[in-house]
DNA sequence: ATAGAAGTTCAAGTTAACTTGAAGTCAAGT
DNA sequence: ACTTGACTTCAAGTTAACTTGAACTTCTAT
């Protein structure tokens, strides 16, 4: 494939597949004239990445879970990583029921609903690192 | 409160409250010569910040989410993120699921394994908006 | 009343994750 | 052969969310 074709199938410009590559996220397999070959598995590789930035990892995290360096070290690295997607899923949870009361809820402010409290001191309960993002989705085809 | 008592509760260094309150996601209700006093329930809002932050909004969404601006856009902007947060939530899933195969399968590749793709490919079901986050978390106290 | 710890403002710096722009290369169709 | 549109590199720009530094003020304990 070559990286239009890949750009269309994963939803990425074209410029994000070159910053991959120059990361190491993801490689391309030669070239025709300077124009980037892919193979096609590449595609679920972008998949996985796109799933792990929108879990709040970051792109060194992603590279580290599914570079094949050590293969010991690869496998417990990625259940430390499970069970922080464990705790995350948690607090989610914590925030989306908090954020349903809040909008049931006729207490005139949230903070002063008992319900509300308890819900925020649960998931409060653990602390996490913040991951970093950036926004913006802006196609440069063309 | 002080601004040091704030930061201690919620873990929290004094630069980070006074970039919130510029970006008007708390207030400081007084001030005792030029330093800020805050109210206790400060804390209760930070928590619930860090929350969302944690879970991947933006500060602005954020400030959305629970400032008084309009009540009934607020409910149903309340119940949105909820729906994004049941997003998510399931991603998160499908990701810790596909980690803890990957850890446990014995593919050569996990991009070859059948059973890691079919999670890939469920979770790949629901594109997402790429949030911003920043790493690092050094405390200030000195 | 004096030192110093802690607070303040404001501007500038930092990091991650990209994007954009300029300038050039190249393969393909006509 | 030649245009053209997709591709390339490389440097610089952008955004969110903070942090850091400099220069200054003020509460507090001695």
């Amino acid at each position: 494939m070559d990286i239009a074709e890949v750009a269309k199938a994963s939803g990425l410009p074209a410029s994000t597949l070159r910053f991959y590559e120059e990361k190491g996220l993801i490689r391309s397999n030669g070239r025709n004239g300077l124009r980037r070959i892919f193979n096609d598995n590449v595609v679920e590789r972008l998949a996985l990445i796109s799933l792990g930035r929108s879990a709040g990892f970051t792109l060194e995290e992603i590279g580290k879970m599914f570079t094949p360096e050590g293969p010991e070290i690869n496998r417990s690295l990625l259940l430390a990583k499970a069970g922080e997607l464990d705790k995350k899923i948690n607090e989610l949870v914590s925030m989306r029921d908090g954020l349903r009361h809040a909008a049931a809820c006729k207490a005139p402010s949230h903070f002063e609903c008992p319900k509300f409290l308890r819900l925020l001191r649960i998931a409060g309960k653990k602390r996490v690192r913040r991951p970093n993002n950036t926004k913006k989705n802006i196609r440069s085809s063309r």
